[in-house]
DNA sequence: TGCCAAAACTTGACAGCGTAAAGATTGATG
DNA sequence: CATCAATCTTTACGCTGTCAAGTTTTGGCA
């Protein structure tokens, strides 16, 4: 066959075909070998255009980022000022994942957290760190006699554990930036409050 | 040898083995094979006390969870009253996290952003999403005119990025929780603002 | 005490994986 | 038309997780 032996677009394809099983079966299920004989390719053939697994998986996730990035721009353009442009691009960034949660494990990891966020439940196997914020925050609420509405607790201790675990997402997962002093960032107590 | 034939402690061993795998190589280093040779022990010893290799890992994360649970307890314990011990604890959470970064990926994910938080700065290979936020919230300060030092600025930048990547992390790595509405607490500004 | 079932561990085997080397096929270029 | 580089196939290797069957040890019961 002259017009499949040379695939023509096999690094796309293969792109393309990484992305589905990841969203079928998740990361886990990503192969080199299933991607390539999802395109009908020999099992050795993305060694042309991919020089190991993990140049195929970058490519993916640039692919993927993109899809991100289109709609974060999008929410730039659509608001009406730079400080709610913010918001908009906040709002579309964790709806894109919220969207698609096989995403972001693909693209951060792959761990299940487990957390009752509602205030009047909780689970057996809540997350401990988190379990123990809660806790805490109703403690806190009670000490004080702050009375709000369910809601309002509930976004606040949200707020509080967003930022907690964001902060180390970044400051662990982050590649070195040798001028950044995290030290001088973390000891003052306005990052989380 | 009778003494060694039957381990005797062998679930331990091969939890604490792979800790010290991953501290050393990181997760991808760790096979169920290479943690039974270091406790000097056939490669399918492992099956009498795990089910599969994810029982084990499943196992070393509730280790590590412990040690870090043990630090934050004690940041409540040192604290004068709940409030400051939410701030502590989140103090701890990220610091415990900073000194074991093998641990959040291990337990998390194994993505490295690259994010230049520093305001007078970036780098090519920056994280598109961080950029386009970043370059807007200078947008924001300008077009208000704004004034604030480097370290408040990089501060609230911070923040923000934070609060979105923290809450897109929650909400899609968190196991069902069906009560939870996402959408009511979404549909407000308050949460990234 | 002696025995026996259950627990702990070994050995051997299998399919799937990533990857390297060598050869076949193709399209483009001179 | 000849040639060459790019692309793809074939073959092979060691490593992996897992299973099945056999061996050793332990603990408890007759």
């Amino acid at each position: 066959m002259s017009d499949t032996y040379h695939h023509g677009n096999l690094r796309e394809a293969l792109i393309e075909e990484g992305i589905r099983i990841i969203n079928e079966s998740g990361e886990d299920a990503l192969s080199l070998r299933k991607v390539a004989s999802a395109c009908n390719v020999s099992h050795a053939a993305p060694y042309a255009h991919f020089k190991d697994k993990d140049e195929l998986i970058e490519a993916i996730k640039e692919s993927v980022t993109e899809q991100l990035m289109a709609e974060m721009e999008d929410a730039v353009k659509a608001a009406a000022n730079s400080e709610t442009a913010i918001v908009g691009m906040g709002k579309r960034y964790v709806s894109f994942f919220r969207g698609n949660p096989d995403y972001f494990k693909f693209l951060f990891g792959r761990q299940n957290i487990t957390a009752h966020l509602r205030i009047d439940e909780k689970g057996d196997d809540d997350y401990p760190p988190f379990v123990l914020l809660k806790e805490t925050y109703l403690k806190y609420l009670k000490e004080n006699g702050i009375k709000k509405s369910r809601k309002k607790k509930e976004v606040e201790l949200l707020k509080i554990w967003a930022s907690a675990h964001g902060l180390a997402a970044i400051a662990c997962m982050s590649g070195v930036i040798p001028s950044f002093d995290w030290d001088e960032m973390l000891e003052g107590d306005d990052l989380l409050r």
